[in-house]
DNA sequence: GCATTATTGATAGTAATACTATTATATTTG
DNA sequence: CAAATATAATAGTATTACTATCAATAATGC
């Protein structure tokens, strides 16, 4: 497949069971984007309410209301639209790579390292979103509802990543037993030491500093 | 030391910053802590509130906050006893073990194995608190106080167990750099992986299963 | 045994939250 | 320009997460 046709196929996409209107179907859908991230990120989510964002964004509550059935689903939209906007990045990066590992490294490095803007986005702030999904992300599917909202799709962005990784650990160590649980833990680690060095430096190497070497080491090790 | 000295010396303790009114020290509070935690794993904690609470256990929301500010703080309790209990079996389960490598197996495997019942704790059913640990437990330190309450004392359960394990692996692996982070990790993915078998089967290796075996032999390689 | 003190229970009240419903006003489009 | 659609404004509701006050009980100290 070539590059551009790849590319096509691959857009940052979130299940469209997550939203009551595409958000990037107007101009107000991208600022309730827009400011919902510099809002989470500066109060944490039990503290935002649609109320606080009606007024950041010069709107409505009801408004944002035909977006969102909440403020729960919002997140879910953010959560599913870093984890497609990793994974488009970790496509583009391995893409060219012919040797399992080095893909398999690069993948890595793509999810745990320091996040830092990027241009194509216009009304995402990729690097306040980042301090969301370390800080907030486990609400999205920690809660009673998530056998429910599993099922309707909310949250496909998350398992194909992890799918993807899963397939590069295998392509390297085709006889590991735990490709999977690896993949996934490798996904939650990246988040769990960044605030751990933000939060709880004792307990991490990782303190201010990525997780990548670690989390690189670890995998090598574990599947060699 | 001698078991006895090792065993009085370790009680299962819940930092003082945490509570208001000890729960230990009345009925009243045991039956806080019993009734809190079927609700909690009945309902969870976003839907779970004092009034609820009051109803269950034959008494008052007003007394409750007596005990705690607020149920965040009862989470932070749960969580606290929760880990000082996996503390307390550690210490007994490794004492009498001379092989460095075969007391950090045994503490994963009490880390990450299926929780049984405990009959030394007669109003703490420490399977549903297993159960809250999987699916709330995150939320008790990804909050925008975590700085403050840290700064309190509310972890130090918790840390306690990390620097636990993670003096094991130094035992094991003097030399490795990541002895910290490695830990940390192992705590927060017998949760994470416990969580995956029941509800994202398809990205897990652990359905239904524990994730000992998976963390035993992800740290023995790591480490190697 | 009785007075003091501490604990628990009952009631009321408040600001905020998480919505729903309705209606009015723009804006777009055919 | 009419019709449809999107947005904004307003109002209202049940619930939450408390705080404050006061009454009733139980425990303890002398």
């Amino acid at each position: 497949m070539s590059m551009d046709r790849l590319l096509s196929n691959l857009r940052i996409s979130v299940p469209k069971s997550v939203y009551l209107k595409d958000p990037e179907s107007s101009d107000l859908g991208k600022r309730i984007i827009e400011q919902s991230i510099q809002l989470i990120d500066e109060m944490g989510i039990e503290a935002f309410t649609f109320k606080k964002l009606g007024e950041a964004i010069g709107s409505n509550e009801s408004s944002i209301y035909r977006y969102f059935e909440n403020k729960h689903k919002l997140l879910i939209y953010l959560s599913s639209w870093y984890w497609s906007w990793i994974e488009y990045q970790v496509v583009i990066a391995t893409f060219s790579l012919n040797d399992a590992q080095l893909k398999l490294d690069k993948a890595i490095e793509i999810v745990a390292r320091e996040v830092t803007h990027d241009n194509t986005f216009t009304y995402v702030d990729e690097v306040a979103l980042n301090r969301i999904m370390i800080n907030e992300n486990s609400k999205s599917f920690l809660t009673k509802q998530v056998d429910l909202e599993n099922k309707e799709g909310n949250f496909e962005s998350y398992k194909r990543l992890v799918t993807r990784l899963e397939e590069m650990i295998a392509d390297v160590a085709p006889k590991y037993n735990y490709t999977k649980s690896l993949a996934s833990t490798v996904i939650d680690t990246a988040l769990h030491q960044h605030f751990l060095g933000n939060h709880f430096k004792s307990i991490t190497n990782c303190a201010d500093a990525s997780p990548t070497q670690f989390l690189i080491e670890l995998v090598r090790k574990t599947i060699a």
